[in-house]
DNA sequence: CCATGTGAATACATTCACAGCA
DNA sequence: TGCTGTGAATGTATTCACATGG
């Protein structure tokens, strides 16, 4: 039975997880998995995932296991990602580019939709199948095109900026790959990746 | 006194976090903080940040707080990024370009130093500058050159046969692009970076 | 019989609150 | 006084272990 209780932001953190163990199990063609099998393939113990999962409801059959298919599509309609995101993509350097010809969003729930860079050199040229605009009609196309999704790929010093200038354009979720904390109100998240950071959590163990 | 009990992985992933911070304010040109104000710039209590450096030693002082060179130059030392490692990049796409190109590694602790891939029209190629090399040499190299750090940055069905390879070229520490769980000896640490579950992890609560 | 779903038990992490010292 | 460093208290997360039902 689903649980309505308020569930933990660890646990939604591993969803996305055996989202995509699922789709990598469905493209083999199997059709059947059991806790103990994802246990397996991504390192959490069987007893973890079941329970993840009862936060949610009862997905599985006992004696049988989970059908894949099944899991998969209700784990996207919990992360509502059984539709496609817009987002906005801020700063066309060399990590806008790779970001913005990354083909791993639409089949995960998200695709870019506009490009904006500072870099008055930058403006109107193409970056893949995008034309790159200006910062500052950002605010209002933000708002116009409903887009509730961004990532910002500046350089530290410019980030703060862009991340007021989302949240005013009505941003709720940031992807940041700017190596600096930044502040927003409480609506709004925040997901930060520091590759830097991974590798120094790293190397205190080497 | 330091505490030589074993430190919670939670705690060694904050260490960077901590690091990024003393750094920002050393540039800003200022001579002293408190767990106070890390805490505001970092969204963690004073208290956690207090007690997790509690376990590496006594770097503050009572009613002054923490002078930020000192404690940096701790940091650096805790996580051994006081001197560069080199690190060998696996994939010459546009994330590989992003990441050759990036230069936020030297003043943190790394540095790439070979470049690799697969795909035979890539091999030779100037990449910044590093000539992109055949990943059927990388073994010997690793070897050779003695790189305990790699980054993989190739498409998913690739990386678990480039773990294999780098793993068996003596490489510790991996920081995983690829949206897949790798699997590797328990000596080998994994950092995975995945911005789509990253993302799905924010919609949630859209 | 097998694997789920779940209370109870354990383990881990965070916060509290204050003694101690510059 | 002001802020650290830290045991004790609290709060969270994970694991155990088994009743349940296909």
């Amino acid at each position: 039975m689903p649980n309505s209780n308020h569930v933990p932001t660890i646990v939604i953190g591993r969803l996305p997880l055996y989202l995509r163990a699922l789709t990598q199990l469905s493209a083999e063609g199997r059709r059947v998995t059991s806790s103990q099998e994802l246990s397996e393939k991504l390192g959490f113990s069987s007893a973890q995932i079941r329970k993840d999962l009862s936060y949610f409801g009862e997905f599985g059959k006992q004696g049988t296991g989970y059908e894949i298919e099944f899991l998969e599509k209700s784990l996207r309609e919990i992360l509502q990602v059984h539709h496609l995101w817009d987002m906005a993509l801020v700063g066309a350097g060399d990590l806008g580019h790779a970001l913005a010809n990354y083909d791993g969003f639409e089949t995960r729930g998200f695709r870019i939709v506009r490009i904006f860079d500072a870099d008055p050199q930058k403006i109107g040229t193409l970056l893949g199948e995008w034309r790159v605009e200006p910062i500052e009609t950002m605010r209002q196309v933000l708002r116009e095109e409903r887009i509730h999704v961004a990532i910002i790929a500046v350089p530290a010093a410019a980030a703060q900026h862009v991340a007021d200038e989302l949240v005013e354009g009505g941003v709720r979720a940031i992807l940041n790959y700017a190596p600096t904390t930044l502040s927003v109100p409480p609506k709004v998240k925040v997901y930060h990746i520091d590759p830097v950071a991974g590798l120094q959590s790293m190397t205190y163990y080497l």
